[in-house]
DNA sequence: GAGCGGGACGCAACCGAATTGCATCTGCAC
DNA sequence: GTGCAGATGCAATTCGGTTGCGTCCCGCTC
């Protein structure tokens, strides 16, 4: 299939600066999936990862897999579990890694996040428990499911 | 964990009032489900209620999804996405079933509510989009875990 | 109490997301 | 240019969950 949706050059240069930067290898499919999470406006399940880098390099689906979690490691990326029991990725913002919220359509599984929407700070955990992350999910229709 | 104890009667029997309540069929298999839900101080999952019933009558894997199913549907219990790619599910406490907080640790993977924690109700969403339902999920470590 | 019908159950096969093992290839340090 | 740790690709496997279908049984009726 021809380049339909050609890459941003600069999303590509993001991420190999990016790479580059946490010290990491700098191999092609590393560089094109970044490059998909960044140029995403919204949470992209493995799926439509692999098909978004499809026009560019073939990469094998266990890869993609590996390149995620990868990246999750790394924080460059968030992993996130949906309702429909995959999960979705999308690129770390740099300047704001604090809690925010996601908003997923339960009609077409569309996530994106609420960065507008602040977490309450002050979660009480019962005795003994040990908060480290707060995650925010707002179920719901997205504008073109309604 | 696999308690061989047998499930406290008074858990069987509010199980079989609640489902007649609801006009469905009086089965051993739904009674069994929910009475461990009802038992059970945290959300469970598939597996774990699978092997907590079975002391007493074997239900076949299928039946334990139905059932759960069936009783999402019927709004007496809850199902909640977990980081591990598993459904867990609670019991839907009557008296309130407005939106409430989870706590999943990141280690054994425990579940439990967290009445105490109020979602904010004003949620704030990009032009167009309906929320209907907000989840916020604490992720840490639970007290017998660190 | 016996008969009956539709829904529930159990079994087995199936599906798709994710993972693992292993041989091969490659980025990059020297 | 060379060597090698680490990354990739392929195939097979795992595992949570689902579906199809024949049989069983709950609850209604007579």
């Amino acid at each position: 299939m021809g380049n339909a949706t050609l890459r941003p050059p600069a999303k590509a240069a993001a991420a190999q600066r990016l790479i580059r930067a946490a010290g990491q290898r700098l191999t092609a499919p590393r560089t094109a999936v970044l490059a998909v999470l960044l140029d995403a406006k919204r949470a992209l399940t493995h799926h439509e990862i692999g098909s978004a880098l499809a026009p560019g390099v073939p990469v094998d689906r266990v890869t993609v897999y590996r390149v995620l979690d990868w990246l999750v490691t790394l924080g460059l990326a968030h992993r996130i579990p949906g309702e429909d029991r995959t999960w979705r990725f999308v690129a770390s913002r740099v300047d704001s890694h604090g809690p925010h919220a996601h908003f997923t359509c339960s009609r077409c599984g569309k996530t994106v996040c609420l960065e507008a929407v602040a977490t309450p700070p002050d979660v009480k955990v019962p005795r003994g428990f040990l908060p480290q992350k707060v995650e925010l999910t707002v179920q719901g229709l997205c504008a073109s499911c309604h």
